[in-house]
DNA sequence: AAGGCGGGGTA
DNA sequence: TACCCAGCCTT
C-alpha cells in the first residue's frame, strides 16, 4: 500500500478532535497555526479558544490594542508571534478588506508566516499542493526512509521538503499533512514511539535497523547562556508599585516588568542597596530593601538560564511613575514575573 | 549558517 | 539533565 494511503488510514482512525479542524476559514487556520508553532497542542489549545472568543474574526484582533494581545498571550512563550499575528491582521483588515491570501507565494509575504506556515494554510484551506514540514514531519520521514540528513541544516530542509513534496497525496493535501502531522505526534513520537503497533513497521528503515533513538539527526544547539536578574518590586504606602515596559530587542519585548537590575553573580543585599540608592525612582527617598527569596529563581528557556532574585523596596510615598497594584494583572508580564505576583501576597 | 526567541512536557 | 514541541526572523 503506498505511504499516503496507510497514513490517511491510520488518520481517520486516529485523529483527535481539535476545534481547527471545524473549519477552513483563513482565520482560524492562521491563527491555530500561528499558536500552534513550537507549541504542543495541548499548551495552545486553551489559547486558540481564548483567541477564538475574544476576537472572532480578523477585524475584531485588527481593531485591539497590542498590549491586549499580548496580555491574552501571556504565558504561551515566543511573544513575536503575538506581535506579528497582530501585525498580519491590522495589514489584512486595512489593505485586504480582511480577506487572506489564497495560495502559498502570497501567504508566504505575510509577517509570522514562514515555509511551514504557509504550507499548511495553502493545503488546509485552500486544497494547494503544498507539503508542511515542521518537527513532527521530519521525525517521520527520516525514520521510516532511513535519512540522516540534520534537519536542521539547509541541505536537510530541501532534502526533506522535496521528499515530502513526493509523498504528498496530490488529491487530498490537506488531509494528507494534518495525518503526517498527528502521526508524528501521537504514534512516532519522539521517546518511546508505539513501533510495535505502528502500520508503518514493516517498512521503516529505524525500526528495522534498530535506529529509532538515533533518528531525526540535529545538530546541537549552543548552551543556554546564565544570566542574573533582580526584580525591584517597589511597594509604596499608597498601594503603588512600578512596571516598566521592556523595549528593544531582546526576550519579553513589549511585556512588562518590575524594574531590572542585571549583575554578572548574585548579589548581596549591602551591595545591590549601594547600587539603586542612587536609582531615580527613589529620587533620594528612604528606602527599606528586603530579599525576597533566599535562593535565586532558576527559569530556564531553551537559550537561556535566568537566575532569579526578586526585591522588596518599601517606601514612602511613590512617584509619578507608579501603578496602583490593584491594576497589576491588567499588565501583560513573562509567566516568570506572573508567578511571583501570584505567589506574593501584597496586602 | 548560526543564533535569538518561551514555556511546558517527557524520560 | 537533555531533548522536544503544527517555526520564524535577524544577522
Amino acid at each position: 500500500m503506498i505511504f499516503s494511503k496507510i497514513l490517511t488510514t491510520w488518520y481517520s482512525n486516529n485523529k483527535r478532535d481539535l476545534p481547527w479542524r471545524q473549519t477552513k476559514n483563513p482565520y482560524y487556520i492562521w491563527l491555530s497555526e500561528i499558536i500552534l508553532q513550537q507549541t504542543q497542542v495541548k499548551q495552545g489549545l486553551p489559547y486558540y479558544e481564548a483567541f477564538v472568543a475574544k476576537y472572532p474574526t480578523v477585524f475584531d484582533l485588527a481593531n485591539a490594542n497590542e498590549s491586549d494581545v499580548l496580555k491574552l498571550w501571556q504565558g504561551l512563550g515566543y511573544y513575536s508571534r503575538a506581535r506579528n499575528l497582530h501585525a498580519t491582521s491590522k495589514q489584512i483588515a486595512s489593505e485586504l478588506e480582511g480577506v487572506f491570501p489564497n495560495n502559498y507565494k502570497d501567504l508566504l509575504k505575510l509577517k509570522g508566516v514562514g515555509d511551514y506556515t504557509a504550507s499548511a494554510i495553502a493545503s488546509i484551506c485552500f486544497n494547494e499542493i503544498s507539503a508542511v514540514l515542521d518537527g513532527n514531519v521530519y521525525r517521520v520521514l527520516s525514520r521510516y526512509f532511513g535519512v540522516d540528513t540534520p534537519i536542521n541544516s539547509s541541505k536537510g530542509a530541501k532534502e526533506f521538503k522535496q521528499l515530502a513534496q513526493e509523498l504528498i497525496d496530490k488529491n487530498n493535501p490537506a488531509e494528507f499533512n494534518q495525518a503526517i502531522m498527528e502521526f508524528g505526534a501521537t504514534q512516532c513520537k519522539p521517546k518511546k514511539p508505539y513501533c510495535n503497533i505502528c502500520p508503518y513497521n514493516t517498512g521503516c528503515i529505524a525500526f528495522n535497523e534498530n535506529r529509532i533513538n538515533e533518528l531525526p539527526v540535529k545538530i546541537k544547539s549552543a548552551k543556554a547562556k546564565k544570566k542574573h536578574f533582580n526584580f525591584l518590586v517597589f511597594i509604596s504606602e499608597d498601594e503603588k508599585t512600578v512596571l516598566e515596559k521592556r523595549e528593544g530587542k531582546g526576550i519579553w519585548q513589549n511585556l512588562y516588568q518590575f524594574p531590572l537590575v542585571e549583575t554578572d553573580e548574585t548579589i548581596n543585599l549591602t551591595d545591590l542597596k549601594n547600587r539603586i540608592e542612587n536609582n531615580n525612582l527613589l529620587k533620594g527617598m528612604p528606602f527599606e530593601l528586603l530579599q525576597y527569596n533566599k535562593e535565586p529563581i532558576v527559569h530556564k528557556l531553551s537559550h537561556q538560564h535566568l537566575y532569579t532574585t526578586f526585591w522588596i523596596i518599601n517606601v514612602n510615598k511613590l512617584l509619578e511613575e507608579g501603578i496602583l497594584i490593584s491594576k497589576i494583572r491588567n499588565y501583560a508580564v513573562p509567566i516568570l514575573i506572573g508567578n511571583f505576583i501570584e505567589s506574593f501576597n501584597f496586602d
